[in-house]
DNA sequence: CTATCTCTACGAAAAATATCGTAAGAGAAA
DNA sequence: TTTCTCTTACGATATTTTTCGTAGAGATAG
């Protein structure tokens, strides 16, 4: 067993890592085509995906598994996880650690749903309770 | 006058940003030892944090003046439009566009203080009238 | 059986980022 | 005036990220 946590993906393996997320495990030719049909305008050949998912599976961002004498990726953590730590270093770079003025910001854009802002007064009922 | 907008910048180009934004208008030799300080563990040059400058001066994310025959550099853009930017890439590269979801994962990590919840939750319900 | 298709592995090039060394100018100090 | 110090310009190298091309192995179609 090794100590080392999976490092933080660059924004190319991070799409790929939203294909897995939303799709569940699958092959390089699933996400492929699903990234071109995401960007028609930039098209990305087969190998450059296959190069970035042999990529990430040496960086242990994701696992695979052989079905079929066919390669099946998975994401080596979950989204929830992922997206926690992203917005920790999110926060710091651009926002100098304080969450709290990234949910200003994010909340004063003025597209959130009523229904968002209800699960968001939730949750601050939530927090407060536990205080 | 051209239409080109500021790039987004690199985080170490983020790095030099906030120490100006901090601190005003700066010498190159200021936001270097302040990177330093800042990262006592990992020292950069001098010439290299001059040549990141440079760099962003032409990419268009510095201005500079000079006086006193020493070059002062200062944002292009404020802190607030960029990480108005910043912030709705990250929504998008992480939180596939969904700004609510990022929002009730960054309160949901238990460190806002109940003086933020009060700001927050004013900010909401200043929202909720104007709807 | 042979030509074709579909994969994977792998090397390598291209592009973007990051880091530094050296040279040259201009004032300050000796 | 000579030397020292600080600063900028700029080229070069290193590292990381992105992108492909080619080759070989195992089915599959004819």
């Amino acid at each position: 067993m090794n100590g080392k946590i999976t490092p933080v993906p660059t924004d190319s393996e991070l799409e790929i890592l939203q294909v897995l997320w939303q799709n569940g495990a699958q092959t390089v030719r699933f996400v492929n085509e699903t990234l071109n049909k995401l960007h028609p305008e930039k098209e990305i050949g087969y190998t450059t995906t296959l190069k970035f998912m042999q990529l990430m599976l040496d960086k242990g961002i994701l696992t695979r598994d052989i079905i079929e004498r066919s390669h099946i990726y998975s994401p080596a953590i979950p989204e929830e996880q992922m997206q926690e730590r992203l917005l920790k270093g999110f926060v710091d770079a651009a926002f100098r650690g304080s969450a709290s003025s990234l949910v200003l910001r994010a909340l004063g854009n003025g597209s959130t749903s009523q229904a968002d802002l209800e699960k968001i007064k939730a949750l601050i009922s939530e927090i407060e309770q536990n205080k």
